[in-house]
DNA sequence: ACTATTTAAAGGTCAAAGAAAGTCAAACTT
DNA sequence: AAGTTTGACTTTCTTTGACCTTTAAATAGT
């Protein structure tokens, strides 16, 4: 957590707090921390984003703001747009926990059902693309496995 | 015993004592050793590697660290033999399930954790025709999601 | 007053530089 | 021969800065 981009991160988080939405200014942020103003939109970029469950909308000119707003309640459709939008090409691992987190968010997903699949999906899990399928398949049997034995998820 | 691997080993296991995890630096270590920052993935590889229960979890970049965690040995070590036993070698999806029955029996997996986790081992799952990995992941993802539309797993 | 133009104040983009960690094979020890 | 050490090269993530676009406000022209 030495990164000024996780800094800027969290206070976003903790000054958002628990509301839908929060109002910046792009250019004092960057003057509070520092650093160049394009790292604000580093920030918004990876951390705020679609697959983490934000959106963005900002003004340009005089007066303007970002604003990020967390997006809420899901229609019956939202799984199936996760899919066509975000599942038909190929994904990071970082985005797919994203879309996992911001499941459970929307308690489409229990907490640990998204930490079980996750398993499945993590580099380790899927090294190997070639060829052999049921190589693949223990592998990501084994790394599920590896992660129960963290003991991460006892209730 | 003279050699600098097992003087790093020793350092960071006393530096962990008792807790279970640990954040370390590469280059801080290997500054600090005056060694290669390559030493130090030897040393991770050989010294903290499955077998001796633990897993390295990393990330590179600013603020980048190398976290070191401890796994909890479960009864007579059941999860390791079904590793290094059978999910060292490729695997069919019916076996992988008897596995995953087993682990229900003995009450180290619950029924909804092995069923979530047999989402991802289905051949649908893993039809690997390319070698993307992301492409894999996406799939993987994608046929929990459908899973989870089916509606099967509501308690 | 009312429109048209200019200005300055935002925010946006992108690529290069920097800062970690990862890989791999050759060289060295024992 | 097996285990260790080293270093060149790679990959990933972050930081920085130069340049671009948009827009509210200020100004000028009628």
């Amino acid at each position: 957590m030495a990164n000024v981009s996780d800094i800027i991160e969290n206070f976003i988080l903790s000054t958002m707090g628990t509301s839908e939405d929060i109002n910046l200014s792009r250019n004092e942020l960057a003057v509070f921390f520092n650093c160049a103003p394009s790292q604000i939109n580093y920030v918004l970029n990876t951390r705020f984003n679609l697959n983490r469950g934000y959106v963005i909308q900002s003004q340009r000119g005089g007066g303007g703001f970002i604003k990020i707003v967390k997006l809420k309640k899901f229609d019956n459709n939202y799984i199936y747009k996760i899919i066509d939008d975000l599942l038909t090409k190929e994904i990071s691992y970082k985005d797919a926990v994203y879309i996992l987190e911001d499941l459970v968010q929307k308690e489409i997903v229990k907490p640990k059902e998204a930490k079980i699949i996750s398993y499945a999906l993590t580099d380790k899990a899927l090294c190997n693309p070639i060829k052999i399928e049921g190589m693949l398949r223990a592998n990501i049997l084994k790394n599920f496995l590896i992660n129960i034995l963290k003991g991460e998820d006892n209730e």
